[in-house]
DNA sequence: CTTTCTCGGATAGCTAGTATCCGTGTTATG
DNA sequence: CATAACACGGATACTAGCTATCCGAGAAAG
């Protein structure tokens, strides 16, 4: 079980996203050169995410991206179920009604304990997931990157935002 | 992201097991035609749960498979981090680390963030599998199964295990 | 000792995620 | 108004990991 590497690029550009102000967008090529990812398959992420209202697109002539709502209202949960789904990573193939003890159709009125429990597994993931907003991600960064790097990086954003 | 169908698998064959007498095992290609799946492919998985330590093999004619434990000591997730490994479906790839913002190896002392946000998640999940054991899936498929069905089973693996 | 039955590893096939490209339409700018 | 810059969307290869199968080595039973 591995999930999708754009789960990862969606949160961190989110992050990075978070920082501009509010009038601008950055396009999704700054992004990927940001990131060091590939860009055209970044862009396909970030289509998915603004599908799912996480980001907003700003089309024409220095558009691009931009968060959809304030960072403290985006949590990762948001970004994870945008480009990874929202179906749970165990699917029950219902492998009870097979075999010998198998009965009548109408019998299985409730999922199986094995569903139930992998069930149950897969809520407080999420739930865990959405404790931390994309604003949370950014204090934390503030803390842990050292002055010299935060003003590098605020110096490149405010020549490619333009 | 998906869990692997030999999960479903190894946690139901598990409780299969459970229902055994401690001194009988039963076949791979018997456990195959009682859930009605693949044969060979089961028998990967099941050879599997043994390296794990938690099945236990017995070779040679009559032989199979049985638990290596007492059905309350294995958990769910004990199936789980057998077949689908125990590393996080996470995987963090750094990229924090180019771009703009990069800085000397040495300063990536603690993961970032996002890395944290995702480990914890990971962590409440496989707790919450390490909750349920074989034993509690057994006692609640008594509960759920009608009288009859379960009798049907019971006469099935008697007469399989012989 | 022979037969029967099992595990075990080695070997193909397939699905889903990875990665890329280019044509179309929209917006700001000169 | 004309032009250039930019995002959207679909169509298309490539790759990895899960799915599926086979047959040989080895152990217990008779």
């Amino acid at each position: 079980m591995r999930l999708s590497d754009g789960v990862e690029w969606g949160v961190h550009v989110c992050v990075v996203l978070a920082t501009l102000p509010d009038d601008a967008a950055l396009a999704a090529a700054k992004l990927a050169e940001y990131h060091g990812v590939p860009a055209a398959y970044l862009a396909k992420h970030l289509q998915v995410l603004a599908g799912a209202g996480v980001l907003r697109t700003v089309k024409g002539a220095r558009g691009g991206y931009r968060l959809a709502r304030p960072p403290a209202d985006i949590t990762v949960l948001d970004v994870v179920e945008a480009i990874d789904g929202e179906e749970s990573a165990f699917r029950c193939s219902e492998i009870r009604r097979r075999g010998p003890l198998a009965m009548p159709a109408r019998e299985y009125t409730k999922p199986c304990g094995i569903h139930r429990a992998f069930s149950r597994a897969d809520e407080v993931w999420r739930a865990e997931l959405a404790k931390t907003t994309i604003a949370d991600l950014l204090i934390g960064l503030l803390h842990d990157v050292p002055r010299t790097a935060l003003e590098k990086g605020a110096r490149w954003l405010q020549e490619s935002a333009r």
